[in-house]
RNA sequence: CGCGGGGUGGAGCAGUUGGCAGCUCGUCGGGCUCAUAACCCGGAGGUCGUAGGUUCAAGUCCUACCCCCGCAACCA
């Protein structure tokens, strides 16, 4: 009798950075359940990997000096890389698929052709913003200010050729498995989706660049690569052997069971993946689960906010089952979450050391003080115990339920009820007071002991797919053997030897302190942080010529600020009420909310260009612009406006 | 009126088909001493964003408004 097969996957991630919790937190989501799975008897395809082609991984390496390939193999392979951080998670992925292996790349020109010879990709003109400095296209809607958002300069009109997926053709059918079907889950997606881009039309999409050469190359059109659409989504088929001969399980996988993708890619997974499968007239795939978020303060985590959360330090100081525990027990995985140290902290000494590992504590500690570890056989049961006994047998059902709904903080609370019971149960049958007289008392004693192992045992099985170290070592120490680590023993009550065979060992989640615990993590922040701060950079000096009488044209003045306010509604605009020594106010708008505070500004002396057409912003008119000085460090733009002596009055003129 | 999510005791969150408002932490008081100063019991503390409406009954449905947060071609 063959297993039942289970295929699920995390996204592939984009190794342009090194991975941080968020990362991590998608991954173990998607290891548990693999784990899940497997306990329950299914043959499970449990597959991760990296997204490494595309123009920022380009960029990066040219900064970086090296070659793209050897910039993302670092990333990916390195000491500290993507396959270390799984490694170190205990992450069970059963292949690792990277997008610039071979047979990928092989297995992407074929599909590419498959979907032009069908008709379904066509050649094109893309037409977009140009930034020639930076050779890059950008839309509309990327501009900065209608310029360009990396340099900051102008932009112009540009057209290149282009291959086009028909996407519009599909719209119908997609709309129709988005709103009738549970492909895509939480529903709350459903609607952000089919409102978002369905029903404004979905447009053709563009899958093929010439801009940069980092990716597949179209084998039928040289100077073509295929751009990251095709190239990502179908890694979830080619680790399978679609399209290649690497491997030749597709057909025993495929359609994959569960697609879990953070709810930033759930439109590339909902609209896009299904349209692409549809053209090929492949099965969908059974469902898309759009996971929240990990927010730290409320707001997302980024590089340039400096508040992303290192995975390898919290799980070295804590342990790894420590912050897998945590991630899936405290956040609803559908929605977003608020990560924060103190929380991940309490988590660990409430639920783990204190109600867990407590539990088993106390519970193997006496087993050994009153019976040497080997319980007698004789029994006394009181009414009492069923209370404790009914709920672990109902357990492993209610455990299921949801776990398949991919409930996992709810699976968890299920078995905590349990364990919470447990310790009630101890206090209510104080075995102490029985170990008075083991004599006397010696069956009750081993009856209370018993359930209480018993207990332990099933909540260790339904634990393992969290936590695998640490339940192995809780089996060792209750003396559950192989045997009695499985699903099915999960609903047998009673399948631990009657002696049972006890050995304490060290404490499973120790106590942490919290105080010590955020003072240490804030050491290593500061130890990281200062990375010497990056050399500015300056933009390149201007190359063309500007002849004088047109620099006299404009008007610079000093000018005093007399009021100074954010606007309304806009994260980026200050408005200035200005002197500009005309006797009328002036005012100007610009966008340095990012680098000042308004009330630090009154009263300053500023430089502004006093002719240029005033502009409406935010539905203020701007009269003129100040002046600030712009670099660069480490990425991050820094801007300082152009002050002046105070002693200048206002409106003088300069030149 | 761009789209979406959210506003529930001090903090962080649950609340499925409308039916006495729950959980964790914190706090106050009590119990126990087997255990990782852990465990168990009890108390205090909530206009469920605001204003209307439907209903025998609304945190839960409807309408309007206020506030916060994301997204708007690729940061899980």
């Amino acid at each position: 009798m063959s297993k039942t097969p289970f295929y699920i996957t995390t996204p592939i991630y984009y190794p342009s950075d090194k991975l941080h919790i968020g990362h991590t937190y998608c991954t173990v989501a998607t290891d548990t359940m693999a784990r899940y799975k497997r306990l329950r008897g299914y043959e499970v395809m449990f597959l991760t990997g990296t997204d490494e082609h595309g123009q920022k991984i380009e960029d990066k390496a040219r900064e970086a000096g090296v070659e793209p390939q050897a910039f993302v193999d670092a990333i990916v392979e390195g000491p500290r890389g993507v396959k270390d951080l799984w490694k170190l998670m205990d992450i069970s992925n059963d292949r690792f698929i990277r997008t610039t292996d071979d047979y990928h790349v092989r297995a992407i020109q074929r599909i590419f052709k498959a979907m032009y010879d069908k008709g379904d990709i066509y050649k094109g003109t893309y037409s977009g913003k140009y930034c020639k400095p930076c050779e890059s296209f950008w839309t509309e809607s990327q501009l900065k200010d209608g310029k360009c958002p990396d340099c900051g300069r102008e932009v112009q009109d540009a057209q290149e050729e282009a291959y086009f997926f028909r996407l519009s053709k599909y719209a119908g059918p997609i709309q129709d498995l988005l709103e009738n079907t549970d492909f895509l889950e939480p529903r709350s997606r459903v609607n952000e989706m089919v409102n978002n881009f369905i029903k404004p039309g979905l447009e053709d999409l563009c899958v093929s660049r010439t801009s940069f050469t980092w990716g597949v190359p179209v084998d039928f059109d040289p100077g073509h690569v295929v751009y990251v659409w095709v190239d990502a989504l179908f890694n979830y088929m080619t680790a399978l052997g679609f399209m290649n001969d690497r491997y030749d399980d597709y057909d025993k996988f495929w359609p994959c069971d569960v697609h879990f993708v953070g709810k930033e890619i759930v439109r590339f997974h909902s609209i896009i993946w299904p349209a692409f499968c549809m053209s090929l007239g492949l099965p969908l795939p059974k469902k898309v689960y759009g996971h929240g978020w990990l927010l730290l303060d409320g707001g997302k985590m980024s590089k340039s906010r400096g508040n992303v959360v290192d995975p390898y330090v919290l799980a070295e100081l804590f342990g790894v089952d420590a912050l897998r525990f945590f991630l899936l027990r405290t956040f609803p995985f559908g929605a977003d979450g608020n990560f924060s140290n103190e929380a991940l902290i309490n988590t660990i000494n409430v639920d783990l050391a204190n109600d867990l590992g407590n539990l088993v504590s106390r519970t193997t500690a006496m087993a050994e003080k009153y019976f040497g570890g080997a319980l007698p056989a004789q029994r006394q049961e009181e009414p009492l115990d069923t209370q404790l006994t009914a709920m672990v047998k109902a357990l492993r059902e209610r455990y299921e339920a949801q776990m398949e709904r991919y409930q996992f903080q709810n699976a968890l609370e299920e078995v905590f009820r349990v364990i919470q019971r447990a310790n009630k149960y101890i206090d209510e049958t104080a075995p102490w007071t029985l170990g008075k007289d083991v004599a006397a008392n010696g069956p009750r004693l081993a009856t209370v002991l018993y359930n209480l192992l018993e207990a332990t045992r099933v909540c260790g099985i339904l634990l393992t797919p969290f936590m695998p170290r640490s339940m192995e070592k809780l089996f060792d120490q209750i003396g559950a053997g192989p045997d009695l680590r499985t699903w099915d023993s999960a609903a047998r009550w009673g399948a631990l030897p009657a002696q049972a065979a006890v050995r304490k060992g060290e404490a499973l989640f120790p106590r942490v302190d919290l105080d010590k615990a955020l003072a240490q993590l804030e050491e290593i922040q500061a130890q990281s942080a200062p990375k010497a701060p990056g050399a500015p950079e300056i933009e390149p000096l201007a190359t063309e010529s500007v002849d004088f009488d047109t620099f006299c044209k404009s008007d610079f003045r000093a000018v005093k600020v007399k009021a100074c306010e954010a606007v309304k509604k806009s994260d980026k605009l200050l408005r200035f009420t200005l002197d500009d020594g005309t006797g009328t106010d002036r005012q100007i708008l610009s966008g340095i909310h990012k680098w000042y505070q308004p009330e630090a500004l009154v009263g300053k002396t500023l430089v502004a260009i006093v002719n240029l057409p005033p502009r409406k912003m935010m539905g203020l008119e701007s009269q003129g612009m100040l002046l600030s000085a712009v670099h660069t460090v480490d990425g991050e733009e820094v801007l300082n406006l152009i002050m002046v002596d105070d002693q200048i009055p206002a409106g003088a003129k300069l030149c």
